[in-house]
DNA sequence: CCAACGATTAACT
DNA sequence: GTTAATCGTTGGT
């Protein structure tokens, strides 16, 4: 069975590098999930590094909790966390043992199962039909295109339900970078990096928006 | 124990 | 451009 022709699973050594050097080769790569509902496949357009313990806008900055313990372990895991109350994003873990580095998973393309991420999609109330492009464009609507969830936490992406292709020969794309979106604060958080990195002309690349939080702090 | 907030999204003025 | 929704995690008392 060809599931993704001219594509070839990505060797485990792939993700076992530093998030910096992975993130620019993950796109254009695919995630794929198969499950009993059916099989997803998304091919990746926007990521984001996170370097962990150097890394002031990374969640293990302050070392090992056990939200981000699965970070903290072999590279081709997921992290997958829980954040505003409603939202779950999912990072593919990179580097050796004991660095939490990892790539925060923010827009793609569905290549595969289509109708199944609408239904996801359409889990939450919505009116209108949801066109292709959108099913995956932001790091929530990944996650539930995927349905993944804090029960995917530490799931292997070799053996189990979820796998990850490159194309047949693959080397980095054109792509380009930019600061990561959402993390605010005073300078020293990490926004300053250039650390998102995402495909020219995709459609499914979320819009920039300069880091929440912070309007200009006056002093009183 | 408890208060603050987040690697966001969708809806609204 | 602004903001409600919504709760687990974190860090300080």
């Amino acid at each position: 069975m060809v599931l993704l022709p001219g594509y070839e699973p990505a060797p485990r050594d792939f993700f076992a590098r530093d998030s910096l050097v992975v993130a620019p080769e993950l796109l254009g790569g695919v995630l794929v999930r198969a499950d009993a509902d059916g099989t997803v496949a998304i091919r990746l357009t926007e990521v984001e590094a996170y370097g962990g313990e150097r890394d002031p806008g990374a969640h293990a900055f302050r070392g090992r909790t056990a939200r981000t313990a699965s970070m903290f372990g072999a590279a081709g895991h997921i992290y997958c966390y829980f954040t505003y109350g409603m939202h779950h994003a999912i990072n593919l873990v990179t580097g050796q043992v004991g660095q939490p580095y990892g790539c925060l998973v923010r827009s793609g393309e569905v290549l595969l199962g289509a109708d199944l991420a609408r239904r996801r999609r359409l889990a939450k109330p919505r009116v209108s039909p949801l066109p292709d492009w959108q099913l995956a464009r932001g790091p929530a609507c990944v996650a539930q295109s995927l349905a993944a969830t804090r029960d995917n936490d530490g799931d292997d992406l070799f053996g189990g339900e979820w796998s990850f292709w490159l194309p047949v020969g693959h080397h980095a794309l054109p792509h380009r970078t930019g600061p990561r979106v959402g993390l605010s604060g005073p300078s020293g958080d990490g926004a300053e990096y250039p650390w998102r990195y995402w495909l020219p002309g995709e459609a499914s690349v979320s819009a920039y928006k300069p880091a929440a939080g912070k309007r200009a702090a006056v002093a009183p």
